[in-house]
DNA sequence: GTGAAAGTTTAGCATTTGCTAAATTATTTG
DNA sequence: CAAATAATTTAGCAAATGCTAAACTTTCAC
């Protein structure tokens, strides 16, 4: 096999990329729920599973696993059949999930897609935007009446 | 518990989009293995297990058992111990990819971001990105000189 | 053509994320 | 306060995605 260094090379650049895009996906869905327990706390209180798999179209059982992996990540504080809180990590993970989701969203309608859409797609791109993205969007925002 | 059907009307809009994007998952990783088989058949006359799992940064049997899922999809044949083909359906999915990462990657550079992060950004964002949003990116970059 | 190197597959395991059904605990209501 | 209702947890399952190590083919070089 020829060139074998340069294509090693290339294709280690190249690797990151979706490594990168893997290691997303679980930091990811750790960041849809504790969003939404900060959601479920200010608009009503407090944050019980069910209200949450309601929200996030799961099952009960899941967000019960789910929490149990939280709280091991340091992310909630939750006593059995009790209510979920937010630990200071957690709630600074939600505050940047939802100043980042919230530029998103409004970066796309600034360019021009409906609000039904841009609910929709920000959900999904949210966790894929870097920091130097999310400042030219913002930077956009500014050029474009944000 | 009060306001029953209030609440479960909008948390079921909620959890919509929460829903698109786990079912998104599943697609955008058969998505980005059968870009990456169309890319080494067009740069190399054909793809090995080795180079995609090389340019994938997974291992060896990783992407044998996703070839393996990839055949059940009727996205690739192939037959032991031999180069993995794209049937019309990868072919068109490799396609639809390629455009949807190239419009996406051209966007971002408009946008102002450099090379790399562009490259990395969007690999993860082409997956989530509605056609409503496409069009929208590609209106935009015939304004600013994509 | 044979033997070494390279590539592929299988086997077996772990983790994450989901599910349903059954058991348990809280809460509310009569 | 006891029974009914609601919420939570546990148990047990499945599928997807990843890994390493061992077995098996193919290819290449001599």
């Amino acid at each position: 096999m020829a060139f074998a260094t340069k294509k090693g090379a290339s294709a280690k650049l190249r690797s990151a990329a979706f490594k990168r895009v893997r290691a997303d996906h679980s930091a990811e869905l750790a960041e849809d729920y504790v969003e939404m327990i900060a959601d479920l706390i200010d608009e009503r209180g407090e944050a019980r599973c069910t209200d949450l798999a309601l929200r996030l179209g799961v099952a009960n059982a899941t967000v019960v696993k789910t929490m149990r992996r939280l709280q091991i990540a340091g992310l909630i504080n939750q006593e059995p059949y009790r209510a979920i809180f937010l630990t200071s990590d957690g709630w600074k993970m939600a505050e940047d999930g939802r100043r980042r989701h919230a530029l998103v969203e409004k970066f796309l309608l600034a360019l021009g897609v409906t609000r039904e859409t841009a609910r929709i797609d920000s959900e999904g791109i949210e966790h894929h935007v870097s920091a130097e993205t999310l400042k030219a969007m913002a930077k956009f925002l500014a050029r474009n009446g944000g």
